[in-house]
RNA sequence: GGGCCUAUAGCUCAGUUGCGGUUAGAGCGCACGCCUGAUAAGCGUGAGGUCGUAAGUUCAACUCUUACUAGGCCCA
């Protein structure tokens, strides 16, 4: 044993022989919680006896005939490994399930996974090569379901390497044949109200992967395209309404960046509401809009022209101009989508090849004239340029429009145009026939529009706007796909009439056929095999069915999971309570669950939808390989634990955008360390403490004791409230604040004294260590549904817990207060605020005091406080709760003081006080300065009597 | 280009759910010091913000309006 000088001094031991051991004597605290948390080892050890135990249906057997709470979960695609957003999310959902559950719920959580589609089948196309040609649809179909099932295992055990609680045994899987029953059967539904039809259309379409596109699978890139100016020669006179056209050879000129549109034109579209002008050169007049029009003479090389006419658009509606290339007439039509930003004001149009000129061409009766096959060759139609693929074309057009000399100008352009997802290939708008899930019929757009108003809790709330926009807005949905990967649209075509044809029976037999064979039936049986026999056509008789070839949107899939998952398992229930995903499902899944849901139920799927932003960078940026600031969750578990990452998820506002980087992950990491060595210290010090038997009643505690008690009321009040607004940061900073400036700050260091020195089972320490115990107790199960791994292992360190449930996560959140805070505490809570108010400005001299070397430790201190201020006079009559607080050794009151330690100036409201070194002795035990202490008496007399 | 959203100390968040009012708060980190009986811990003190920028409304704006800048999601 080592002693200070100080106490070798005054304790000349040779005196008794030995040093006595005094340290020996103490209770000092004993845990084999250890400070270190190792997270990367340890979580894979409690993970594999969470998994042992079958935590997870403990919870469902413990929870049974509660209230469900319903969290459905949006299923991540089959493809890859998880990334920082995805991590986020389930993460978010575990809060979530955990705290409701906690709250009393039953809070079932079926994780699930998306797995048909595009992507995957692309992969597999790569990795197949060549191979593929010689493959079936269904042998193609086998590998992907490979595919799609390694990435289910892959991204399974990463979610589970997060903490997330779930039935992970049994995920739903729109691949299972159930599943993919459910989803031709819903598909069903639809058709046979009506809601299906089939129709040309311009869609998205990749000529490479020679397939159309969903809008979610077309993204926007730079893209160089040659932009030209054209002039279609105006067949209509108009020299009537304006002579100053008379005798002039009159030309609409548009602009367009997509030459090889021209063959398809079939129209001019003005904007309503501009000027118009004919610009006059040469006999020739063009018309353009009356701003772009200098400026668009200059770019042709056309000097010397003047304003013939100023021209209303409203004439140009119904102008009839010739094609420049065929013996074809082009319409003059009014469209308020036309701009000034660029071109010439009228704009090409050609309604095969583009969504606006689409709808602008069924308002004037146009065909949807595309002449453009599969691949993206021009068919033979279009004399010219057949044969040829579009986008090499361009430069044919250019050269043929040269020819005829309708060019008037050309130049390079470099603009956002969108390409295909997977192969980032510049897609094309294209009319083929596709399967659409009308808006209108049904008044799925009307009923969705007043379900989002009326029936849906959205957070944050501008959700709600952002949804309604984009439903009232959307186009009918195309859902079919030219691909393999997918459920068929099960519709037949009968060879004999021609007419495409499902009964409610027919598609019941085939249905019943995927539940038990899978979609794969489909594309391995024949019509007969698949009607159960009855496979005449229902309005011929003809037996010539044949299968439809396309697939269905992916989105339908996920879109059904409130279904086949929420509707067929038990244990769940619809509508779901809660739906949380990335803000951009406001135009996937909670886009597409509410339209399958309207359209078959003709309610909505989920009651709330909550949507969380995008993980960024720690400079706001999105993370992206490019940029090179990706950051993978595994490199976070393995650095720090799951546990860090689960802090970010609930430290971040995940309302806006959430920042990641090593700075904010060192940071959490310091914060857990704070919260775990806070836990530490309060199972150290309960390690002879048996709360059966030792527990202190409130009554029989002192103020401090019971202003904590009080705190810790505060605190679970106030992060319950947190949980359930689903505001996970302020219940990590509420819960980490409360460790540092409450417990650490004040309590804790104050009642070491106590814990240490007093009498082991006196009132004093036992009141101290029910404190800790309630506190403990309480704090363990607050964070338990963030710190999931930590909360466990205090679990098991915390006496009488394991009694209680054999998981922190089986046991519930403390108790609320009842009610508002009585009187009494109110008045003990103003009175400790106002002593530790005071404490703050004390150590502003303490501090000096310890510059100044005067002294080290406080309870070197003597502390003179003067009682002319009414605060003075407060602390006098609390002299001896101040005294503990404070942790001086000495505290004594004078009418005035000559020379305070701290100035008083500006703070008249405090109460001036001196601080000096006191004259007392050390008692070697407590090592608190008392005047009793001294050659005669080794020890203070509150040590005697703790050892007595 | 359009819609929606965000912008408070180096970092993470508060700033009293819709309604503007005294020197804008906390914790972390940092600096300086203390302790060595929470010790690869703990305590104290302190320095950090023209509340993204610029106008406007007002007796008064972090809080309201507009524009701009940066960033995010969605769309074109």
């Amino acid at each position: 044993m080592v002693h200070s000088e100080d106490s070798r001094h005054l304790f000349p031991l040779a005196v008794r022989g030995l040093p006595m051991d005094y340290k020996a004597t103490l209770n000092l605290p004993k845990t084999d919680f250890p400070m270190k948390a190792n997270l990367p080892k340890r979580e894979p050890q409690l993970l594999e006896r969470w998994e042992k135990e079958g935590l997870y249906h403990q919870l469902r057997q413990a929870a049974e005939g509660k209230d469900k709470y319903i969290l459905h979960d949006g299923p991540p695609y089959a493809n890859g490994h998880i990334h920082m957003g995805t991590a986020l999310n389930k993460v978010l959902k575990d809060f979530i399930v955990k705290s409701r559950q906690m709250s009393g719920l039953d809070a079932v959580y079926v994780p699930g996974w998306d797995c048909h589609g595009l992507p995957i089948e692309h992969e597999v196309d790569k990795k197949l090569g060549p191979k593929k040609a010689a493959m079936s649809q269904a042998d193609v179909r086998r590998e992907c379901r490979v595919y799609a099932g390694k990435f289910l295992d892959i991204q399974r055990e990463e979610f589970k390497r997060l903490g997330v609680l779930g039935h992970w045994e049994e995920p739903y899987i729109t691949m299972n044949y159930p599943y993919e029953a459910v989803i031709a059967r819903e598909l069903a539904r639809f058709y046979h109200n009506g809601g299906v039809y089939r129709s040309k259309k311009p869609i998205y379409w990749c000529n490479d992967c020679v397939t159309a596109l969903a809008e979610a699978e077309v993204e926007y890139a730079d893209h160089t395209s040659p932009s030209i100016y054209v002039a279609f020669p105006l067949l209509d006179d108009l020299s009537a309404k304006y002579p100053g056209l008379k005798g002039l050879e009159v030309f609409l000129v548009i602009w367009t960046t997509t030459p090889w549109t021209i063959p398809a034109n079939l129209a001019v579209a003005a904007h309503p509401d501009f000027e118009y002008v004919a610009v006059k050169r040469q006999g020739k007049a063009y018309v353009m809009a009356s701003r772009l029009a200098p400026l668009c003479m200059d770019t042709f090389g056309l000097e010397g022209w003047e304003i013939a006419a100023q021209i209303d658009p409203k004439d140009l509606e119904g102008v009839k101009a010739k094609h420049p290339l065929y013996d074809r007439e082009s319409l003059g039509v009014l469209a308020d989508y036309v701009t000034l930003e660029a071109g010439t004001g009228l704009v090409h149009t050609a309604p095969g090849h583009g969504r606006e000129d689409y709808e602008t061409g069924l308002r004037y009766g146009l065909e949807v004239y595309s002449p453009v096959d599969d691949h993206g060759r021009f068919t033979e139609e279009v004399g010219f340029f057949a044969g040829q693929k579009v986008f090499e074309a361009n430069e044919a057009v250019v050269a043929k429009l040269k020819e005829v000399g309708a060019l008037l100008g050309s130049e390079k352009i470099t603009h956002s145009y969108p390409h295909c997802w997977r192969c980032k290939k510049p897609v094309i708008f294209r009319a083929t026939a596709q399967w659409f899930i009308s808006m209108e019929e049904n008044r799925l757009r009307a009923k969705s529009l007043e379900a989002i108003r009326r029936d849906v809790q959205w957070v944050p709330k501008w959700g709600r706007e952002r949804i309604y926009g984009m439903i009232e807005n959307r186009p009918d949905w195309c859902i079919s796909r030219q691909r393999s990967w997918g459920v068929p649209i099960i519709v037949f075509r009968c060879e004999d009439c021609g007419q495409n044809v499902l009964t409610p029976e027919m598609s019941e037999s085939v249905c019943a056929v995927f539940e038990k064979e899978g979609a794969d039936a489909w594309f391995e049986r024949t019509p007969a095999e698949l009607l159960g026999g009855k496979d005449a056509c229902p309005l011929c008789g003809g037996r010539n069915l044949a299968k439809e070839n396309d697939i269905l949107d992916v989105w339908f899939d996920s879109g059904c999971s409130q279904a086949a998952v929420l509707k067929a398992r038990p244990e769940l229930r619809w509508p779901a309570d809660l739906y949380l995903e990335g803000s951009d499902q406001h135009r996937g899944w909670f886009h597409s669950s509410l339209l399958c849901a309207m359209g078959t139920e003709g309610a909505p799927p989920y009651k709330m939808v909550l949507t969380h932003g995008f993980v960024v960078d720690g400079e706001g940026r999105k993370m992206s390989k490019s940029l090179g600031n990706v950051i993978p969750p595994q490199k976070v578990i393995d650095r720090y634990g799951a546990e860090v990452l689960r802090l970010w998820v609930a430290a971040e506002d995940y309302t806006v955008d959430i920042r990641i980087s090593d700075d904010i992950l060192k940071q959490l990491s310091e914060a857990y360390r704070r919260i775990r060595n806070t836990m530490r210290f309060l199972l150290g010090n309960l390690f002879d403490f048996d709360p059966e038997k030792d527990q202190v009643a409130p009554a029989d505690m002192g103020e401090m004791d019971r202003y904590i008690l009080a705190r810790l009321q505060d605190l679970v009040d106030e992060v319950l409230a947190a949980y359930d607004e689903f505001a996970f940061h302020r219940a990590f900073h509420r819960l980490h604040n409360f460790c540092v400036v409450d417990l650490s700050g004040f309590y804790l260091d104050v009642i070491k004294d106590r814990l240490y020195t007093h009498k082991t089972d006196g009132p004093s320490r036992r009141a101290a260590q029910t404190v800790l115990h309630r506190m403990a107790s309480q704090m363990v199960r607050l964070m338990a549904p963030v710190l999931s791994f930590t909360a466990e292992e205090v679990w098991d360190h915390l006496p009488g817990a394991k009694a209680q449930a054999a998981s922190v996560h089986l046991s519930l959140f403390p108790e609320r207060r009842q009610g508002q805070p009585g009187q009494e505490e109110s008045a003990l809570k103003e009175k400790w605020q106002k002593l530790l108010a005071i404490r703050d400005w004390v150590n502003v001299g303490m501090d000096k005091a310890r510059k100044e070397k005067l002294i080290g430790n406080s309870l070197d201190a003597k502390l003179t406080v003067e009682t002319a201020s009414e605060e003075g006079r407060f602390l006098q009559a609390n002299a001896e709760a101040f005294q503990e607080l404070a942790m001086v050794s000495e505290l004594v009151f004078a009418g005035s003081l000559e020379a305070p330690t701290v100035s008083g100036e500006e703070k008249e409201m405090k109460p001036l006080y001196l601080i000096e070194r006191t004259e007392q002795e050390k008692c070697p035990r407590c090592w608190k300065r008392r005047p009793e202490v001294g050659p005669e008496q080794e020890i203070c007399r509150d040590c005697r009597e703790a050892l007595a």
